[in-house]
This record gives C-alpha cells, sequence and structure tokens, in this order.
DNA sequence: CTGTAGACTGGCGTCGACG
DNA sequence: CCGTCGACGCCAGTCTACA
C-alpha cells in the first residue's frame, strides 16, 4: 500500500478515537475540509508542516504516529 | 525547534551511520543532491513521498526514523 | 458530514554552474 | 564533498460551490 494511503488510514483511525468530525479536525489543525478528505483518502502528497498541524490536533506525538504496525518495515 | 529541522537533522544522523556522503544518499533515494543540502539543513518543507524515499535509503522503517527524542511530544 | 470539481498562488523538487 | 544561486514546471494547499 501507498504511504499517502497508509498516512491518510492512520488519520482516519485516530480521529474516530477522537469522535471528531473531518471538518472539525481540519479546523482545529487549520487546514482546509475539502484538503482533510482528499489526505485520509490517500490521494495528496501531503507535506511535513502541514502533517505535524494535523498530528498535533489528533494529540499525539511524531512517534506515536507512526508506532503502527504499517509504519514498521 | 522546527519540524523540518528535526527531520533533517535525523537524515543527517542516520546518513553519517551509514558513512554515506550527501551525494551518495541522494543517488540511493534519487532524489537531487542539491535538495538533499536543504533538507538536511531544515530549508525544506518535504514531502511525504520524497520523505518516504530518503527513509528507505536510510534503511530503517517510518516507525523507527520517528523513534528518536526529538519526536516524542 | 463527506466527497468532488474547478480555479488559483506559492513553493516543492530538478537541474546546471560555481566556489 | 558540501553549500548556494537562478531558472523552471508542476503540484500542494486554499477556496467556492454543488450534491
Amino acid at each position: 500500500m501507498d504511504i499517502k494511503e497508509k498516512v491518510g488510514q492512520r488519520i482516519r483511525e485516530l480521529r474516530r478515537q477522537l469522535e471528531l468530525s473531518q471538518e472539525a479536525l481540519a479546523n482545529k489543525a487549520e487546514v482546509d475540509r475539502t484538503y482533510m478528505t482528499d489526505v485520509e483518502n490517500g490521494r495528496r502528497n501531503i507535506s511535513i508542516e502541514i502533517l505535524e498541524k494535523i498530528i498535533a490536533a489528533l494529540e499525539v506525538s511524531f512517534a506515536e504516529f507512526f508506532d503502527a504496525k504499517s509504519f514498521k518495515k
């Protein structure tokens, strides 16, 4: 699976744990709502700065975000 | 410290462990040599796809790359 | 609430050249 | 070997609108 899809799925997973809508998470991370849709669906090659904002809004660290089975080799 | 700088420093750290020059790593990752310089010096907002190439060339997983003190909260 | 589409601007990523 | 510069095409990220 593509890295963009893995990132999107991880975001969706953590977002649902927080019980936030895409729009609520997008607002919290200060990114565009329609862009969040694309990112979660693995369609966008996200930059590290935007990813940082989203990860912060998901209330985890970079280490925690990537500490998931799909990111381990 | 900025996320771009943290990523750059982590790349430099792992690159030196492999005893590779910037140019050798750039070739291995199939990215431009001058771009590698900027990335290591925290000047570029790198995308996830390019980061994936570099991480692969560093012979670690995403989880391992971000499993460093500077990425834990 | 989520997805898609279209239009737009800035900056990512490449390349050649020079110290 | 590393850093910087200038030029350039293309896409990241925003925004409006419609289902």
